[in-house]
DNA sequence: ATTATACCCTGAGTGC
DNA sequence: TGCACTCAGGGTATAA
């Protein structure tokens, strides 16, 4: 599922829910996710106050009053759903952990690939521990901010700059979707070197970054498979793609040139060959 | 050190 | 209808 805008609108819902309050029940349903659950991984949060519920990267970040956070990640598939305690449970296969508020909540976490996890760390530790001792600066941070780390980053770099994008340790959050449309925003090429970017370029892309992260915020994410919001509802901001997903489509800035799909690293890249450059 | 590839896992979609 | 195959929002461990 879950790039940041995606990410952020889980946390949103979760941080409402469970802001000041605790899980009276925690049930897991098998010993692992991506990695086994920790040890005491009931004991250590039941009961316990829940401060805040952050997001760095595309990592959720609940911190509990007694000094531990938890760090959980949705991974490809992962989805968090939110829904009143009273009503009947549906069963679903690959609802893995069950959480019983000490409101009147069940959050439930379901993830069929299973590329997501929930680890445990001290709140007051996180930041100097892998992977968040490394990652770059969030991208919706004030651009005087983060536009000369990002500049600095960027220029030591050959890979193409649409890689580069995807590089949590460059900057932090952006994944398959949001790349492709932020450079197609900043008619950027996808192929280009991250280091042949000049400074103007970078400064524009990283202002439609911005752009088109805050809409997609707004829009509750992208639902495509396995994204919805906490409260059931689909996100929209799929209808607003300009480029993922529309290969063949015709360009909707030049209106001449069908967009092309491409592979890099793996991954499908959008663009247009025409605007792009 | 940087960059590319393989892999973890299930489900949806496509083509035969 | 069924089977084989490809692909999917991510991250990490390897290899080059």
């Amino acid at each position: 599922m879950p790039e940041l805008p995606e990410v952020e609108t889980v946390r949103k819902a979760l941080a409402q829910t469970l802001e000041g309050n605790g899980f009276s029940q925690i049930q897991i349903n098998r010993p692992d996710l991506r990695f086994p659950f920790p040890t005491g991984f009931q004991e250590q949060l039941q009961d316990q106050t829940i401060l805040a519920v952050r997001r760095r990267a595309k990592y959720l970040l609940v911190d509990f009053d007694h000094g531990t956070t938890l760090i959980w990640h949705l991974g490809m598939s992962g989805r968090v759903i939110i829904e009143n305690k009273d009503t009947r449970p549906t069963p679903y296969p690959h609802d893995h952990v069950i959480f019983l508020t000490s409101q009147n909540h069940r959050v439930i976490y379901r993830d069929p690939r299973r590329f997501g996890f929930m680890l445990l760390t001290s709140t007051a530790t996180l930041n100097n521990t892998k992977p968040f001792s490394i990652l770059g600066p969030e991208p919706l941070e004030p651009l005087d901010k983060i536009m000369p780390i990002f500049i600095e980053r960027l220029q030591k770099r050959s890979m193409p700059i649409k890689s580069a994008l995807l590089d949590q340790n460059i900057i932090a959050g952006v994944g398959n979707i949001y790349a492709s449309e932020a450079l197609w925003q900043a008619r950027i090429s996808p192929l280009k070197s991250a280091r042949q970017l000049t400074s103007i370029e970078i400064e524009r892309l990283l202002k439609e970054l911005q752009d088109v992260l805050q809409r997609a915020i707004t829009a509750g994410g992208s639902t495509l498979r396995d994204h919805a919001q906490p409260n059931g509802e689909a996100g929209y901001f799929q209808h607003s793609f300009k480029v993922y997903a529309q290969q063949g489509t015709l360009c909707q800035s030049c209106q001449i040139t069908a967009l092309e799909k491409i592979i890099q690293n793996g991954r499908a890249t959008y663009y247009c060959i025409m605007c792009q450059v």
